[in-house]
DNA sequence: GACATACTAGCTGTACACACCTAGTGACTA
DNA sequence: TAGTCACTAGGTGTGTACAGCTAGTATGTC
């Protein structure tokens, strides 16, 4: 059952050594498209082997990825991806409803044209995504939807939180979401036509909204799902 | 105008050599309580030579409280402590006033009589600092305060952002407080007065709406003393 | 005298060797 | 046969040397 992660392509970073930044990234995404489940070992010599470069700036990505709690390292043991308790689960979305409900009063800035193109732009994507699924490309489209709202929060400390809760949040997310793939493609697309009249018609709050509604909708997915898990044992 | 900056006794350390994890609180704590002021800079051998360890750990321990946006870092330059914008400021005391309005609501755990009591004797030795006012001993009562409601949040993820919020809000905070040595210890006098009777009375909605309201007079403080400082120049 | 350039001190960034810790395995003993 | 202990493989934690970068200073030239 739990063979459903996704496949990637050996990431290439030819020559170029990646600076700290570029690894901490790459190893953030990787956790959150579940290449790295939760559970799974994050050996440094592998990492620097890979990126090109020595364990230590990989154990520096490595340091600021275990404080934004996606890591646990263990000494003489390693460095394994966390898995959220069921708890902790309902604790982030929690967190996700009340942050997305601030968007609007909280030191909102202007939406840009180049928002509203990007938010059309993935209505899209989507569509076709749904006349050919691939679980990649739907935690790809959701990745960018989030980048895209990220982007649109006026307050930075705001914004950081909303980013920390995401990473949190998207490993447990995309294991649900692509088990239903129609119904995956369905909620992305309909949580994008809600967007884009956020975006065209209402404001920063009212994309607030839509994305409540849908951080809602999806915890709802997964309480059922671990429900029937529980069911199951 | 600067030189309100808090005396501290030399740290010692002594043979043992501190973790991680105690540096790096240990740093933070220097920089809330503005033993290192915005703008000084932090070099990792000096600490590495303090602390009796080399520069690696120390370079762990600088390296996560970069992320927690309290220190930049410049290659071959140096590390600095980071001094927020006037606009920065307000993101961090919005952000805060609205995460104390969430303690009630998400996943609240019942109060403790330790905490009651811890609660009680902070307005005891706030009284005392009354009579007699020193600037450390306001931040310390301050900081354990902080402390105190931190821990009777339930939501660990709200938990969190309170922690770091704090962290970035306590370094301004502390500059204007202990300006007017009467004005604070009344101040947390009178906090403190509503603290009990919220945990005593009410509950951990009671709690945040205290939080909330001192917050707003902090901000208003610092607000007030921003726009002295700009008809100065 | 003013400006451009080369130099230097002092910092962070990286590599690498080694110490330490942990879990698992195998042999030895009651 | 079950239990204990020593050993080992493989991981992270630390120390140290050196490379790379930057700002400030001194020097040389116009």
């Amino acid at each position: 059952m739990e063979n459903l992660d996704i496949e990637f392509t050996p990431d290439s970073f030819g020559e170029r050594k990646p600076s700290v930044g570029i690894m901490q990234s790459e190893i953030i995404r990787r956790i959150c498209f579940r290449k790295y489940p939760p559970g799974s070992q994050l050996k440094e010599a592998e990492l620097a082997a890979e990126f090109g470069v020595s364990r230590t700036p990989v154990r520096d990505a490595i340091s600021r990825i275990k404080h934004l709690g996606l890591v646990e390292t263990c000494n003489g043991v390693g460095t394994v991806v966390i898995e959220l308790s069921d708890e902790q689960i309902r604790h982030v979305y929690e967190m996700r409803m009340h942050l997305a409900t601030l968007f609007g009063s909280m030191s909102a800035k202007p939406i840009s044209e180049a928002n509203k193109a990007c938010a059309k732009q993935l209505l899209d994507d989507s569509k076709a995504l749904q006349q050919q699924f691939s679980p990649k490309r739907y935690i790809e489209l959701n990745h960018q939807l989030h980048n895209l709202v990220t982007d649109l929060i006026g307050n930075t400390l705001l914004q950081s939180f909303w980013q920390q809760s995401y990473y949190q949040a998207a490993s447990t997310w995309y294991r649900i979401a692509t088990l239903a793939e129609a119904d995956a493609a369905t909620g992305l697309i309909l949580e994008l036509n809600e967007l884009n009249d956020a975006l065209q018609q209402g404001g920063l709050s009212e994309v607030g909204f839509v994305q409540r509604i849908h951080i809602g909708y999806g915890f709802q997915r997964i309480k059922e799902h671990l429900l029937a898990a529980d069911a199951d044992e």
